[in-house]
DNA sequence: ATCCCTGCAAATCGTTTGCATTGTA
DNA sequence: TACAATGCAAACGATTTGCAGGGAT
């Protein structure tokens, strides 16, 4: 369901077409679509670097200045429920959100810089039948993360 | 690496052996073996439900009324530094501890009642190895979530 | 006897909420 | 114009921390 190679910048048409369908998404929802939520989804649509809060809200105030957390917040939790989010949800530190590529897939997070990665791994979908067939759950939804070092942090250490 | 099948409490024996691997270990590095240290160490031996820090804590205070939330987190720190125990860390409820099966390994969560099952999936290792591969980063520990209903809770909806 | 561990309370941090005001549809 | 969305500040809940007193080795 990953179609973006890792950490690739988006080609503009690409990120365009998430916009669009964001966009719709809120529509269809019966939602409006304000100047606030507009910035928020188009970072979504372009950053591969799969945000913090924090990072969307630096990039939304620097073009919308009155914008404040609190919408943010709010616009991924529509999003979320939309399904037009991925949020990727750790303990201790904040959640990082993918809004290019919505549906659950694997992640690599780098324990030193954070940096997050989302190659392709077809297993996964064959791992949540079998994790459904085996402990007798209805699997809806997964997270999958992996945890350790991204190439560059390896060579500094 | 999950020895125990999914939700079976544990036999006396295991939980005994599980409690001397735990004990020695803190003794080996060079930490006491306080009364609530004991006590939290004994609860996460002998739990299949993959206790939050509040169920732990309850029970701790039923057989130790003094004990300190802060000393049943404390200890819960020590023991994850140890590789003693294993964090799920779930980002907006708070996280679960499995003691029994302290290394890496999927599980299933009900996002109705909680409950959390953990069956052998072999393919977690190999995926594990296939991410390092794909994505280039040194991948030190994983945690693999399916969410979904519990046998249980299908019925009830 | 030493110094680590405990228990309490206060601090922290990410996230959510209440409510008056504003702006989209 | 009506009603939903914003922005601010206060509330929240899980976890962490500082510190004085107590207990394990």
């Amino acid at each position: 369901m990953a179609v973006l190679t890792t950490n690739q910048p988006a080609p503009l048409e690409q990120s365009q077409r998430r916009i669009d369908e964001m966009t719709q998404a809120l529509r269809d929802a019966g939602q409006r679509i304000t100047p606030q939520r507009l910035a928020v989804l188009k970072i979504l649509a372009k950053s591969s670097e799969h945000p913090s809060v924090e990072r969307i809200y630096e990039q939304v105030v620097s073009e919308f200045p009155t914008t404040s957390l609190a919408t943010v917040y709010k616009t991924l939790t529509l999003l979320k429920s939309l399904d037009q989010v991925l949020e990727l949800g750790f303990a201790h530190w904040g959640s990082r959100y993918d809004g290019r590529s919505p549906n659950p897939h694997p992640h690599a997070v780098c324990q030193r810089c954070g940096a997050i990665a989302d190659p392709d791994l077809p297993q996964a979908e064959e791992m949540a039948q079998e994790m459904a067939r085996r402990s007798g759950y209805r699997i809806d939804r997964h997270q999958l993360d992996f945890f350790g070092l991204c190439p560059a942090c390896r060579k500094k250490i």
